[in-house]
DNA sequence: ACCTGAACACCGTTCAAGT
DNA sequence: ACCTGAACACCGTTCAAGT
């Protein structure tokens, strides 16, 4: 009853009760988790997601990171807050990848979107669970619980307009609607993307060089046309 | 003991069983289920889908069904067998739409390809949890139970490799490799679908006019390319 | 042959309680 | 403030049993 850890409670200071359960961890068994533990329910979402796929267990993520079953509750409303915030995670990598690839092309428009494409068809090939996670209909974009989806997301979607306009300023296209180009861009890329990760393209995306040579040869066809010129 | 539902036991014959079966349910309380119960039942799962999405329960689709949580198991091996012989419907639906949009326009290559687009983003953005369990990853494509799923899947793709063909034999495209033009008409096409099926285009894609504006675009688009004639 | 009902191990979520 | 443990209603699957 008057050991070290019920002192916390007299002396009602966040700092200080965080001091003595630390110390404490280092003599007892560690209870208590310390620190970040909604980094770490990430973490070990992440985990438990690569693993088993996209149907994952918020006891099993629990258990993983080291907690109760009903501790993520503390830091995630439910089950879909904390799988809406593991799919921000992802968007926030599409972003990076894709302004990576941009900065890498600034004088070659052409080249910058190509490289954006494969970026992006790379990151959704070597995380194909995350990439169902964030575009399978596993969450309703609809209803966003955790405001880094919708942020993310959208950050994502500006990253690809930059590229857009990029070539817009170079003047390399046809059309000069931005979101139009975007679009076909995105859908092409993420066709692929889809195509891969679910599996129906088995046969032919299995090597990393198959699956660049993929994506530079549809990047391609969309740039140039399918159609013979008359 | 002695009443009609006993005699079948001795008679041993699967006719006249399920004919005494037919005749006491007329009288009796419809205990057991005549007929075709798989199908009843995907039926039933179907319904489910487009009413819960992706994450149906095997135990609501049999009581929908009208029978015990238990019976499925007569004629699915397990709950993916039944999912996988419902997204093979849905591969079926999808190589009847193409097929029809390819009839259509006979004589006249590239429409037929855009019909074809249309049919397909059409009957994704109409059945969304069903194109979602066809491409979201809800399914592993790696380990097929039932097998209509691969046969159906790969009829459709057949279905696709007709309208290409079609081009080819009246000399429009470019390239002459028909996987190449498929691969490229097909990502476009799923990508746009995906996209709004997820969500991600729920701004500039709510209306039927708006979707199949949007397809027309991104398939124009990929027929005449995006860059500058030089 | 076809279906049922009890049973098991698991799940998401809630809530009173502990430190 | 942060976490636990019991409890509840649900789930997929198995199996002995019924007609």
């Amino acid at each position: 009853m008057c050991d070290v850890d019920t002192v916390y409670i007299k002396v009602d200071s966040v700092n200080i009760f965080l001091y003595i359960a630390t110390m404490s961890s280092k003599k007892k068994k560690k209870t208590y988790h310390h620190g970040d533990l909604r980094n770490s329910l990430l973490v070990a979402a992440e985990k438990e997601l690569r693993q088993k796929g996209t149907d994952i267990s918020l006891r099993e993520v629990a258990k993983v990171a080291g907690v109760s079953h009903t501790a993520p509750y503390r830091h995630f409303k439910d089950k879909t807050a904390l799988l809406q915030a593991l799919a921000a995670i992802g968007y926030q990598r599409l972003a990076e990848g894709v302004r990576a690839a941009k900065d890498q092309h600034a004088d070659e428009p052409i080249e910058a979107m190509l490289g954006a494409a494969r970026a992006y068809v790379e990151l959704a090939v070597n995380n194909p669970e995350m990439t169902q996670l964030m575009f399978g209909g596993v969450l309703d974009q609809e209803v966003i619980i955790e405001e880094d989806l919708g942020v993310c997301s959208g950050d994502a979607f500006q990253a690809l307009l930059e590229v857009v306009d990029l070539g817009l300023e170079h003047d390399v296209y046809q059309s000069d609607n931005r979101m139009e180009i975007a679009l076909a861009n995105w859908s092409m890329v993420h066709g692929l993307s889809m195509l891969i990760t679910c599996g129906q393209l088995s046969g032919e995306a299995e090597t990393d060089e198959s699956v660049q040579g993929l994506t530079r040869m549809v990047g391609e066809m969309l740039m140039t046309g399918l159609k013979k010129k008359t």
